[in-house]
RNA sequence: GGGUUGGUAUCCAAAUUGGUUAAGGAGUUUGACUGUAAAUCAAGUGCUUAUAUGCCGUGGGGGUUCGAUUCCCUCCCAACCCA
């Protein structure tokens, strides 16, 4: 057996919480350091994702690292794909209810998502990967093992949850089928027999739920490792699709490049810890040289070195000079071919979803965020007749948003 | 089932003994500054190939009125209390 030196800065690197934890204890029941050095197989660790959306950001990613990094350590990932729970929708952290989707956008999500973590889990060693989906199990249930898992909890238990207490203290609607949430979740972690459970700060709830029904059903109970919620690059709200403030996993280079060098200074420390794999100590004491390489570093992992490098190069470009000479390919066209001229150059912002409307793209124009090639345009009507007078020109509102015309 | 309160823009939130542009804040967009940022300052933030006595807009629909967020009818949604 290896000794208790083993090195177990992978398990702890941005881990928030471990529980149950006592240090000091030699129980592989209490402390998972002993579970995994006493072990005599490889432990099996559950991760769960409800196919809810079809993008997948960093926020995300936290808990999928620390699951390659139990994969790396020779231990099984078990990825559950929750298409049964995703029908019901995770009420954590939620002020309202989810909206309920149809069996084909999750199956569809879900595929979506798998081709997402390629970069970050290990897809190969044999025994290390397992997709498991929930409705394998939780379809099959019928009312009377439902009713059995809904005795396990009291109202009052339930309640205490903070989304849930608080949406009861304002007097917002929680719908029964929310109380399944988590005892769904529970109950994969009794189908796969889960040693570890891992997820966000907020899973805290569900996880020992998932603990109590292992105990209930005669399993050895997992553990549950906590990540820190990322905050999103906005710097004080949580990471998070609906509130802009997110960088996904499927952004081309240059766009993930642009949103990461900006990372507030006083997120610098978590994203490196959180989602790179830099030493800490190495890092300079310029915050500037720091959001560098962050950024080259995360768009590394998901696009390679060299389109990391480039990114950064034509990010440059655009910003320092604020000009059009932006790389060719990474300009969007937008067709000129449904507009019927004389058009105005307020019209085209609007149709061509640079601007949300024309009424937007003429108070654009009007606020002096509209150049066309490199010009400011300062006539709100600015009408021009024939398309041949803007094909393949560069038309642009503000310093980020840009598109080139095309016939 | 009975009762009470409430629904205002992306969100929060004012205003109504019926009166003209639906306060304010947050968010967001743009400009200045800068480290690309943050902070700060300024402007914008329903629609329309618009300059017009235009159209839409306070949960949906209808009504009264010169005029409705406000009054009436009806429907929908929620919370709370009672059973």
């Amino acid at each position: 057996m290896p000794s208790s030196s083993q090195n177990f800065d992978w398990l702890n690197r941005g881990t928030s919480e471990i529980f149950p934890n006592q240090p000091q204890s030699d129980n592989p029941e209490e402390n998972l350091e002993q579970r995994i050095l006493k072990s005599d197989r490889p432990l099996r660790v559950k991760l769960g994702i409800d196919p809810t959306g079809t993008d997948i950001h960093l926020g995300h990613s936290i808990p999928f690292r620390k699951l390659r990094a139990f994969q790396d350590a020779g231990h099984t990932a078990v990825v559950i794909i929750g298409d049964f729970t995703a029908k019901i929708g995770d009420p954590t952290g939620k002020s309202e209810v989810r909206r309920q989707l149809t069996t084909e956008q999750v199956k569809e999500n879900a595929q979506t998502y798998l081709k997402q973590l390629r970069p970050i889990l290990d897809f190969e060693t044999p025994g290390r990967l397992e997709i498991r989906y929930n409705s394998e199990w939780l379809g099959k249930l019928d009312l009377a093992q439902i009713q059995e898992l809904l005795a396990t909890m009291t109202v009052g238990q339930m309640l205490a949850k903070e989304g849930f207490a608080e949406r009861y203290s304002q007097e917002k609607p929680i719908f029964l089928h929310e109380f399944l949430y988590p005892l769904m979740q529970g109950y994969d972690s009794v189908a796969i027999e889960a040693d570890v459970e891992l997820g966000g700060t907020d899973q805290k709830f569900n996880i020992a739920v998932g603990r109590d029904l292992q105990r209930h059903f005669h399993k050895k109970p997992q553990f549950g490792l906590l990540l820190p919620i990322l905050l999103g690059t906005d710097g004080a709200q949580k990471m998070s699709k609906s509130l802009g403030n997110y960088v996904g996993l499927r952004e081309d280079a240059l766009s993930m490049y642009s949103k990461l060098e900006k990372t507030p200074d006083a997120l610098l420390k978590d994203y490196f810890e959180l989602l790179t794999n830099i030493d800490l100590a190495t890092l300079s004491e310029n915050p500037r040289e720091c959001q560098k390489l962050l950024a080259i570093e995360i768009v590394s992992q998901f696009h390679g070195q060299d389109s990391a490098l480039q990114a950064k190069q034509t990010a440059e470009q655009i910003v320092l000079q604020g000009n059009t000479h932006a790389d060719g390919d990474s300009v969007p066209e937008y067709s000129l071919s449904e507009v019927t001229f004389p058009a105005k150059i307020f019209y085209i912002l609007g149709a061509s979803g640079l601007c949300k409307s024309s009424g937007e793209g003429r108070r654009q124009i009007q606020g002096g965020a509209v150049k066309l090639e490199g010009e400011k345009i300062t006539d709100v009507n600015l009408t021009v007749d024939a398309a041949d007078k803007l094909v393949g020109k560069v038309l642009q509102v503000g310093k980020k948003k840009f598109i080139r015309l095309v016939e």
